[in-house]
RNA sequence: GGAGGGAUGCCUGAGCGGUUAAAAGGGGCGGACUGUAAAUCCGCUGGCUAUGCCUACGUUGGUUCGAAUCCAACUCCCUCCA
């Protein structure tokens, strides 16, 4: 392995988010002698991002903080493209609207985690419709469609495994990669960015972008790409029962953040805390070593550390405690996630089934009616058995609430209003 | 252009006229065990205003008391021949 010279290069290959690189030591000498400009894309399509993308979001926030330039690229016009990779179907199509809206609950995320501004290590965020939306068909086929092999193209995986799946690609999609490519000729041009980073399934989109570059301008543009990350078990990370694990918090409580790092396999915890949070690395050394039990305490830190990044020091202060009250003290924290309900709709009383429904417990209420048969479901603490019990205001406990839970890791409370 | 084969639930994949909301496995959820872990074992796994109703086996029609299962046309795909 080359000895890397560089502080951001150090840093990302010691954290683990190193896969491929066009170019290492280039790069590497790059980062070491100057500031670089570097970016990475994200998709619309979506209100908010999900801890899939945060392993991207890391990297741009380590990228300012070694002193170089992050350049957030909202994928505003290739959302209405829509990305292929990976995929048997096509996206559906969005509308301009909701994807302005994505937009603005994307960008609540990356304010948390990047300096944003003017200066020249500040973090900026563009929007690829800007330039995308302009593209006179005729003009860009003979300036970029030239420098694209269609031979080639089709042995890019992106298109390759949906052909091989017998599933249809359209035209449409099939342009997404030349759009990408086109992308980072423009960020060059516009911003001087020289870096495209991205997951390993990008590998193919950044290529093109950087031999695209090389061709027209003879840019010297470079790619760099993160492992696909997978829990110990194998599964796709950052899906719970509820859904995604989002990071804005209006789509998912810092509460429910916290504990969906606390619930980490054993296995993962040392990865975890290197790619996620920013502890020195001997100390994630000594934390990954805890054996058994003990290593809950290393789980707690990781838990800690992400939902500070993510909703602050107070937000992840106060998860901490709650969980520390529900699990530790077997209270009922006040603070667990909560829903009002009207207190005539109360007194009326509500089905037990609709009620872990409603407060978004479970996805359906047949869902709710089978947790409640299994014995899954408890109200103040206590086993539901009636699969037709009615909820009412005669359920308040002391504190004025009702507490439902299902199993025994997700706890709600209904207040009444 | 000709001859065969295929399309099934979140995924893989059985079924090939009624007893099929559809075997089996995976995934997911719940239970037991534990450390809010993993592994293991057990149960559940389309929806709803729920002892019933609705929607589902590529699409559209047809045969039948009754179809995922038979027929026709269409769409997409695979294999072989030209």
């Amino acid at each position: 392995m080359t000895e890397l010279r560089s502080e951001f290069m150090k840093t990302f290959q010691d954290r683990g988010y190193m896969h491929q690189c066009t170019d290492l030591e280039a790069l590497d000498a790059a980062f070491a002698d100057r500031s670089v400009t570097a970016y990475i894309g994200f998709d619309c399509t979506a209100r908010s991002l999900h801890v899939g993308s945060l392993m991207q979001i890391m990297i741009l926030r380590r990228l300012q903080q070694a002193g170089h330039k992050p350049i957030v690229l909202m994928g505003g016009g290739t959302t209405k493209v829509g990305d292929p990779t990976g995929r048997d179907e096509s996206r559906p199509v969005i509308t301009d609207e909701i994807i302005q809206e994505n937009m603005d609950g994307i960008k609540k995320v990356f304010a948390k985690f990047l300096k944003f501004g003017d200066g020249p290590t500040d973090a900026i965020m563009v929007n690829n419709d800007d330039w995308l939306k302009e593209i006179h068909y005729i003009s860009f086929l003979r300036d970029y469609g030239r420098h694209f092999s269609i031979n080639r193209m089709l042995t890019f995986d992106s298109v390759k495994l949906r052909l091989e799946r017998e599933q249809s690609m359209s035209f449409l999609e099939f342009n997404y990669m030349i759009l990408q490519a086109y992308d980072f000729v423009e960020l060059k041009k516009r911003f001087s960015c020289d870096l495209q980073i991205g997951g390993s399934d990008q590998w193919g989109n950044i290529v093109n972008g950087t031999e695209l570059g090389r061709r027209t301008n003879s840019f010297n543009l470079f790619g760099l790409t993160t492992p696909l990350l997978t829990t110990s078990s194998g599964a796709k990370m950052g899906k719970t029962a509820a859904g995604a694990v989002w990071l804005n918090e209006d789509m998912l409580s810092p509460y429910e953040y916290w504990q969906f790092w606390r619930n980490t396999e054993d296995a993962d915890v040392g990865k975890f805390l290197r790619l996620f949070t920013e502890l020195p690395l001997d100390e994630i050394d000594r934390l990954e070593k805890l054996e058994g039990a003990e290593l809950n305490d290393a789980k707690k830190i990781l838990a800690n550390e992400c939902t500070r990044l993510a909703h602050g020091d107070a937000a992840a202060e106060e998860a901490a405690e709650t969980a520390r009250r529900t699990f530790e003290m077997g209270e009922t924290a006040e603070s667990l996630p909560t829903t009002e309900i009207p207190k005539a709709e109360l007194d009326e009383g509500i089905p037990a089934f609709a009620l872990f429904n409603r407060v978004g417990l479970t996805a359906s209420s047949s869902e709710a009616r089978k947790m409640i048969k299994g014995g899954g479901a408890r109200l103040n603490d206590e086993k539901i058995d009636d699969e037709k019990l009615v909820v009412t205001s005669a359920n308040v406990n002391e504190t004025g609430r009702i507490k439902l839970s299902a199993g025994k890791k997700r706890h709600h409370l209904i207040l009444p209003s």
